[in-house]
DNA sequence: CCTACCGGGCTCTGCCATGACG
DNA sequence: CGTCATGGCAGAGCCCGGTAGG
């Protein structure tokens, strides 16, 4: 059986120093009867002439060790043929050395392997260097999984479902993992979304769900467990209606299902015990949370430092309840913002606080209009 | 010309636990 | 037992501009 694999690694590993193969020599010429004493070539060390090889790539050994400890006491690998291969797609030694490092058991994968999938990635792909990018950025979401069948059904999946190539492009761009999910397990989030569809009683559920994907490309690589924990969360402590929950799902809504389950109860808790001290009521709670939901994101420390500010500068919170979406910007530019504002005496009561909700070169465009005297400190 | 509404773009890996398999 | 493949988790926002309509 291991001639039979030998035979096949030998196609592999055509143009590779074959130093390290002839490091394995079975523990020869020790005595049989007394295994406790054979330390020499033990089972379970490291092969040194793998690490050379690797040392001479580049590859932090120390990193990849951390990692996946069984590569580096492989006998055979293919380190050569992947260096090859990632080259000839345009990737330099040193991205080359950084994937090995971050997931060494690339170095397992045959040549075939590596062309058939890098095939199928090119499918959604436009050329390589879009590739070698996302591989630099996360070697494990190409090399974790060597199904490339699975990977097939994959694409062929998400299409069925009527994702656009555009969205299956950004998809894969953001959220590689999900193309090494198994089906089964994209399938069941896709079931899951329709389930919820339809028991909020909509009516089209693969729009929904197709809907939910394109609004949150990383939902595929959360648990069903999580979204529908969040989902439950959501409908019962907001007593949303139906029409009201599919509306929320299918537009920002769609994000916060990604937070952990913990976080957005924190958060939650957080802005409705807020909410409750500065005298608003549940509606307002849930108005706030409708209007502009992705506000459960920001963190409680942070969401009452901004909340904070923005009430300090006199500000109602009832504008704010209107308009949360001023709440998306940093802290740092609410407080810029607020002090161009407070310069030229700006009366949020009167005029609102819209101002605060917009691009650099909007906001300052009207900063030159309300006192053109104070140009140069509102540049900032 | 100005504002409000609205949606989009960017972005997210690297680690651990577990079960299958040999 | 070791290795592999796979599922799951923590962490926690910001900014821009098209465009309809006044």
């Amino acid at each position: 059986m291991m001639a039979q694999k030998r035979m096949v690694w030998v196609l592999w590993s055509i143009g590779r120093s074959s130093a390290h193969r002839h490091a394995f020599i079975p523990m020869s010429g020790h005595s049989s009867s007394s295994p406790i004493i054979q330390k020499p070539p033990p089972l379970h060390s490291e092969n040194e002439s793998l690490l050379e090889n690797l040392s001479s790539m580049g590859v932090d050994l120390n990193m990849a060790r951390r990692r996946q400890p069984g590569v580096l006491r492989k006998l055979l690998t293919n380190e050569q043929g992947l260096a090859q291969f990632l080259m000839s797609k345009g990737a330099d030694q040193e991205t080359i050395a950084s994937i090995i490092s971050r997931f060494p058991r690339s170095i397992t994968r045959s040549c075939e392997h590596l062309e058939e999938r890098w095939k199928l990635w090119r499918n959604i792909f436009k050329n390589d260097s879009e590739v070698v990018g996302i591989l630099s950025r996360s070697p494990e979401s190409f090399f974790r999984s060597s199904d490339n069948e699975n990977l097939q059904e994959n694409i062929t999946f998400l299409r069925s479902l009527g994702i656009t190539p555009k969205d299956l492009h950004r998809l894969l761009t953001t959220a590689p993992r999900t193309f090494s999910n198994s089906v089964e397990l994209n399938r069941n989030m896709v079931e899951l979304l329709q389930s919820i569809c339809l028991s909020l009683g909509g009516k089209d559920h693969e729009h929904f769900a197709k809907t939910i994907i394109s609004k949150n490309l990383y939902i595929l690589i959360r648990s069903t467990n999580r979204v529908k924990a969040n989902v439950n969360f959501l409908l019962s402590s907001l007593t949303l209606s139906q029409a009201e929950a599919l509306l929320l799902l299918q537009s920002h809504g769609a994000q916060i299902l990604d937070l952990s389950h913990e976080s957005l109860k924190r958060n939650f808790k957080n802005l409705q015990v807020k909410l409750q001290c500065l005298g608003c009521s549940k509606a307002d709670f849930k108005k706030m949370i409708l209007n502009y939901s992705l506000m459960l994101f920001i963190s409680s420390e942070r969401l009452n430092e901004k909340l904070d500010c923005l009430m300090d500068a006199g500000i109602h919170i009832h504008q704010i309840i209107q308009k949360p979406k001023v709440l998306d910007f940093s802290l740092d530019i609410l407080n810029q913002r607020l002090q161009d504002l407070s310069r030229l005496g700006y009366d949020f009561q009167k005029n609102g606080i819209a101002v605060l909700d917009s691009s650099k070169k909007r906001f300052h465009a009207k900063i030159e209009r309300l006192g053109p005297l104070e140009m140069e400190s509102a540049a900032v």
